[in-house]
RNA sequence: GGUCCGUUCGUCUAGGGGUUAGGACGCCAGGUUUUCAUCCUGGUAACAGGGGUUCGAUUCCCCUACGGACUACCA
């Protein structure tokens, strides 16, 4: 029988989720779900100077608000915990020891002031300093040192590091799902630090054995770790562990220029490139997706066509559909240059396929914090504004004039619709709307166009004043649609003061 | 600099030894809406360059160029 599939999301709480980091996740729960396996959620805290409190409920936060659930993760605990690494400290020493006793890795007491002088002095020549089996007989380590030296240094509590010993004179083979096979001269390979002087482990090591012991089937993760893979399969080499398979995510570019996409990006192209407004103590928040209004789905379809593509002509996807047909076999290998006018477009699609009892709901409550305290009909409205709103903010934008009566007119517009013969026009147009028994949209517009029919009037010398009459700008759903919701004696109202305006 | 990865319209991409190189976003034009937006129709636009292999390469191989990642006691 074949291994469940099991998959991970290993974030570091040292910020917000970067939308390169949720697309991650997003691959990975993907995946998972199509194999029927497990999505865990590992947070990767080992490095204690980095850790930045709020990060890892953001992270939450933020898989919540996308409808990405991990079945085993901090508070949700499986059969594999605990999910952060700090709190599995107590585990990796022993896996460094016994890497130490199988002379896969040894103890080095360079200083990092000793280590930087060496890598300053190699970056003066325009070299690269290098700590492996060229140097390391010269270096500070106990494969250098006696076995006395050595002791001694570690019982006076001189701090140590551990490194792994890569091998001499090998090539790797290595597999990449997305990208086919890799190879690798083991001689250009440095010697890692697996295990820090303060006694953490470094990710290398933590990453490998967390990964075992929560016996992960496969690794989807970042084009940034590629180079680190030779190392983790050495890694479980040395530990006599079978590795699971690999694939690396081509990185997220920019939109335009060079380079893979930054937060300064968002900020200067005016889109968020964080799924949750993020506010450091201090400072001003960073834009997120949720906060802009854009729906989950829509965040969610956009990120997994960067890079991934069902090879129809659908574009389309809900999560369960995207479950169904996720492929690491349809990932592409070159990094994709993000584009906010897709998201917007994916945003549209699903914005006019929202529920439009939801939309009212939302609508009320916008009216409701704008103060404007209403009668009309909010139902009728909102159908009739939706199809030309992306966001829900921008409802209040198309159908703000229903509330407000026009205190002017669009320059522009009031040139050409108001002229001499308009107030005429409009005072009959006020006549024919009094004496209207039934303020219909069909009974307005036979009134008025069978009135400008039987005048032989061009249809814009009515039409035309009597939007801006009623808008007050040259914009916004049928005009006999919008005379209708605003009632008999709104309307009258508005068109008596464009007839007063003009003259 | 070194190592590794990558390169089809402006962007996301499909395709793959013989195709009118397909779709989407954007942009442009026309139609609908006597407004605007939506919507519909159409248009614009690409195989980085040079060598091979081959009857034939955009597709396979090599080189170059360009782009990217990595090069920490960070992940």
């Amino acid at each position: 029988m074949a291994q469940k599939v099991r998959v991970r999301f290993a974030p570091s709480p040292t910020g917000p989720l970067h939308i390169g980091g949720v697309r991650t996740a997003l691959f990975n729960y993907l995946f998972a779900k199509k194999h029927g396996g497990d999505f865990v959620l590992r947070i990767e805290d080992t490095d204690q100077t980095r850790y930045v409190s709020g990060a890892e409920d953001y992270i939450k936060e933020s898989l919540d608000w996308l409808n990405i659930p991990y079945d085993e993760g901090p508070e949700k605990e499986g059969a594999y915990g605990p999910y952060r690494q700090s709190e599995r400290k107590h585990l990796y020493r022993q896996y460094a020891d016994q890497l130490i006793a199988s002379g896969n890795a040894y103890y080095a007491f360079d200083t990092p002031e000793a280590l930087s002088e060496q890598r300053a002095a190699y970056e003066a020549k325009k070299e690269t300093f290098i700590y492996n089996w060229h140097n390391r007989e010269q270096m500070n380590n106990s494969l250098s040192l006696s076995k006395e030296e050595v002791n001694t240094k570690i019982s006076n509590g001189t701090p140590y590091v551990i490194r792994f010993k890569s091998p001499q004179n090998e090539t790797l083979r290595l597999k990449d799902i997305i990208r086919g096979d890799i190879s690798i001269d083991t001689n250009v390979l440095d010697d890692k630090v697996l295990f820090k002087s303060d006694g953490m482990p470094t990710y290398h090591l933590a990453n490998i054995v967390d990964d075992h012991l929560m016996e992960i089937t496969h690794v989807i993760r970042g084009e940034e770790w590629l180079p680190s893979l030779a190392l983790h399969q050495l890694l479980y080499n040395a530990f006599g562990w079978q590795a699971p398979k690999f694939a690396h995510l081509s990185l997220i570019l920019k939109p335009n220029g060079k380079g893979k996409l930054s937060k300064r990006d968002g900020e200067a192209g005016g889109f968020p490139v964080f799924p949750l407004q993020w506010n450091p103590e201090e400072g001003k928040g960073l834009a997120g997706y949720r906060e802009d209004g854009y729906l989950p789905e829509a965040v969610i379809n956009m990120l997994a066509f960067l890079g991934w593509n069902p090879g129809t002509e659908q574009e389309l996807f809900s999560l369960k559909e995207l479950v169904a047909d996720f492929s690491l076999d349809r990932v592409n290998k070159a990094g994709a240059k993000f584009d906010p006018e897709k998201t917007k477009w994916f945003q549209q699609q699903y914005f006019q396929q929202v529920d439009e009892r939801q939309l009212v709901l939302q609508f009320s409550e916008t009216l409701q914090n704008k103060g404007v305290s209403t009668t009309l009909d909010l139902d009728k409205i909102v159908a009739l504004v939706k199809e030309r709103a992306v966001f829900i903010e921008d409802l209040w934008e198309q159908a703000s004039f229903f509330f407000e009566t026009p205190s002017s007119y669009d320059e522009k517009a009031a040139k050409k619709a108001f002229k001499e013969d308009t107030p005429a026009i409009l005072q009959e147009v006020v006549s024919l709307m009094s004496a209207a028994e039934d303020f219909s949209t069909t009974v307005l517009s036979e009134a008025i166009k069978g009135w400008i029919t039987s005048q032989e009037m061009g249809f814009g010398k009515v039409m035309m004043p009597l939007r801006l009459a009623l808008v007050g700008a040259m914009k916004g759903p049928d005009v006999f649609e919008i005379a209708s919701v605003l009632g008999k004696e709104e309307s009258i109202s508005r068109v008596k003061n464009a007839i007063a305006f003009i003259a």
